[in-house]
DNA sequence: TTGTAGGCGTTATCAA
DNA sequence: TTGATAACGCCTACAA
C-alpha cells in the first residue's frame, strides 16, 4: 500500500481501504467495467459520495493518455462572429463528453503556429480552427496545420484544406455572393460594389463568388467597384469615410455587397450621411446575418451562413473521427439570403 | 531503467540515453535547475531539438498538481460584452503562462453549479466568474461559489462576493447610474425611464443607482419609469415593441437610461418609428460602450465599464494570488461617461 | 555536477 | 468476482 499522505483530498487508495476492497475494484465501480457484484458496487458507491471523492484528472488523463479537451484555436473571439462559433461549439463540445481550451491567436501568422503547436503540446484530443484566417493561399503557408494533423484529428469550420486527419466543414459563400449579385442585377442594380476586408480562405472565395456573378450576366464587374478596407478590426466610422471618399472622388454605386455585416452596417452609415435613400438609391446586403444585421437602420439583408448548422456538423464529425467512426472529409452547407429593409426585389426581372 | 515501449511519442528516458545522460539531469535542463554544466546543457537541448521532444504534460501536471490551466466560467460568451472580456481574459491568462478553459454555463443556477464543479474536478489552477450572473441576491445561492472558493482561488470580474479565497474586480456602475441620471436632469430631462432586463448583481447595482439618482436630486423616480424587459436573450424588435406598446398606453418619458447598449438601441428604433427626435425629444443613454453604441444610427452616448483595465486587473490579480503574494479583495473602477450623438448636455444646469 | 529511486493517482493486465 | 502489481512520464529529494 504505497500510499501515506494526509492531504486534504482522498485517493483511490483512501476509498478502496474505507469500503474494504482494493483499488482495482474502485477503478472498475468508477468505470463501471461490467465485473463487479451489485453488492460491492452499492458499497463502494456510497463510500464515494460520503466522502465526495473525485477521480484524480491529472492521474487519469497520464493512464489514459487523454483529459477529454479540444483546443478551440480562433483568431479573435472577440468578433461577433467567431465568439457566437465559440460558444456554439462548446456547448456542443460539451455535451460530448469534452472541455473547450480557448486560444486567440490574432492574425498574424507565427502566433497561430506557435499557440497551435501549444495546443498540441497539451495533448488535445483534438483542435477546431474556428474561422476561415488559418488556411493561406500559398498551400506553403499551411504546413503548421497539416503537422498538427499527424498529431491529433484537426477540423476546419469555415475553412478547408484537404489532407490526412482534416477536415472542413463550411457554407457555400461563393455561392451565396454569386447569387446575390445576380439578384441585384435582376432587380435593376447597375453598379454592385463588393466590399471586403479579409483575404482569408472565405474572404477569397466570397470575391470570387462576386466575380462570377458578373461572369454568369456575361458582364465584367465594373471597374473599381471592388473594394477593400485594410484593416481586421475596423470601426463603422472607417468604413463610412472610405464610402464617402470614393464616392466624392466619383465612383459611383447602386448596391453594396458587404463580406460582413459590419462592414454593411458602415454602407449604410455612408448612405445616411451622403443623403441616399436606402434601399431606393442603394441597396444594402450583408453577410453572416448576425445580430447587427437587426440593429442597424434600416435593418440589413443579410447572407445566412448556418453557423449553427456549421458547429453543430463541425463537433458531431469530431465525435465520430474520434470514436473511430467514418466520416465525411468536406461537408458543405448552403447559404440562406434573408431580406429585410436594406433591400428591394420586388421588381425583380 | 523502466522504459520499454517503441511508441510514437519518446519520453525522458530515450532522451536521457540518447544524450548519455540520466532523466535527472534531462529533467533540470527542462525546468533550467541551476545545477547543470553548460556543456551537457547543450547537448540534452540539442538532442531535445533534433528530435522534437516535448515533455508529456499528463504526466507533469500529475507531478506537479498542476496543468496550469485557469477555469473561464461565463453565463453566454455569444454575447459580445462577455465575448469581449473571454478574449481578453484569455490574451492575459495565456501571457501569464495560463491556458483557458471555456464554460458557457446559460443563465440557470442548476448548470452554473454544475458546471463549476466540473471545471474544479479538474484542478484548475484558479477560475474567473466572468460577468455578475454568478452571484445571487440571496446569500443562500451563493454557496456553491464558496465551495469552490475553498478549492481554487474564485474571481469574479464585474461582479462580488465576500469570503475566503475570493476576489472580486468590478466597476461602480452604480455611481455611473446616479451620476447619469443627474446629468439628464441637469439638462432638463423630466422622466428619465430606466431600461434593463436583468437582476443580477451588476443589474441590481445599476437600478439602485437609477434610483439614487433621483433621491440626491430630492425627487422620487416617476412612476412607472422602470422598464424590465423579462428576457437575458432579446432581439432589438422586441425592445422597440415594449417601448411603443408603453408609449401608445399612454407612458411618457423625454431619456431613456439603459443598462445595456443593445436595449438602448431598441430604444432608438423605438424613437425612430415614434417620430421622436433623438436627442432633442429623447435623449438615449446605453451602458457597456461596446461597438454597437456606434452601429446605433445616432450614435449611442454609451457608459463606458473599463472592461479592458478589469480584464487586466483580474487576471493580474489572480496571478499574484498564485504566486502567493497579497492582493486585494476587491478592486473597484471608476466608469465613463462617453458623450455622442445621443444626448446634448450643452444646456445643463 | 550527476545519478538513483520513490512518489504522484490512475488504469489495465494478470492471477487467484 | 476480486486483488496484487506493473505501467504511464515526470519531478525531486537524497546520495554519490
Amino acid at each position: 500500500m504505497p500510499h501515506g499522505k494526509g492531504a486534504d483530498c482522498l485517493n483511490i487508495y483512501d476509498i478502496s481501504q474505507l469500503a474494504g476492497v482494493s483499488i482495482a475494484t474502485v477503478s472498475r465501480v468508477l468505470n463501471d467495467s461490467a465485473r463487479v457484484s451489485e453488492k460491492t458496487k452499492q458499497k463502494v458507491l456510497r463510500v464515494i459520495e460520503e466522502n465526495g471523492y473525485t477521480p484524480n484528472a491529472f492521474a487519469r488523463g497520464l493512464g489514459l493518455n487523454t483529459m477529454h479537451t479540444v483546443g478551440l484555436l480562433c483568431a479573435d473571439s472577440a468578433d461577433p462572429y467567431l465568439a457566437k462559433a465559440v460558444c456554439d461549439l462548446e456547448r456542443e463540445l460539451r455535451a460530448g463528453g469534452y472541455d473547450s481550451l480557448l486560444c486567440c491567436t490574432g492574425y498574424a501568422h507565427e502566433t497561430k503556429e506557435k499557440y497551435l503547436s501549444l495546443l498540441l503540446s497539451k495533448h488535445v484530443d483534438g483542435v477546431i480552427l474556428v474561422g476561415s484566417h488559418f488556411v493561406e493561399q500559398e498551400d506553403a503557408g499551411n504546413g503548421y496545420i497539416r503537422r498538427a494533423a499527424k498529431e491529433t484529428p484537426v477540423l476546419l469550420l469555415g475553412g478547408a484544406l484537404d489532407g490526412p486527419n482534416l477536415y472542413a466543414v463550411q457554407c457555400d459563400e461563393r455561392a451565396a455572393m454569386r447569387d446575390a449579385v445576380q439578384r441585384l442585377a435582376r432587380s435593376g442594380r447597375e453598379r454592385v460594389l463588393y466590399l471586403y476586408n479579409s483575404m482569408s480562405y472565405s474572404g477569397r472565395n466570397k470575391l470570387i463568388g462576386y466575380r462570377e456573378g458578373y461572369a454568369l450576366l456575361n458582364r465584367t464587374p465594373p471597374e473599381g467597384l471592388e473594394l477593400m478596407l485594410d484593416a481586421y478590426q475596423f470601426d463603422v466610422v472607417q468604413v463610412r469615410q472610405l464610402l464617402y471618399d470614393k464616392w466624392r472622388a466619383g465612383l459611383r454605386f447602386d448596391a453594396v455587397l458587404a463580406s460582413e455585416d459590419r462592414l454593411a452596417v458602415g454602407a449604410a452609415k455612408f448612405a445616411k450621411r451622403q443623403g441616399l435613400r436606402i434601399p431606393q438609391d442603394l441597396a444594402v446586403i450583408g453577410c453572416n446575418n448576425s445580430p447587427i444585421a437587426r440593429y442597424c437602420e434600416p435593418e440589413l439583408t443579410s447572407i445566412d451562413n448556418q453557423l449553427d448548422a456549421l458547429c453543430r456538423r463541425c463537433v458531431d464529425t469530431l465525435m465520430d473521427v474520434l470514436h473511430g467512426k467514418s466520416c465525411p472529409k468536406k461537408t458543405v452547407f448552403d447559404a440562406l439570403l434573408v431580406q429585410r429593409e436594406s433591400t428591394d426585389f420586388s421588381c425583380e426581372g
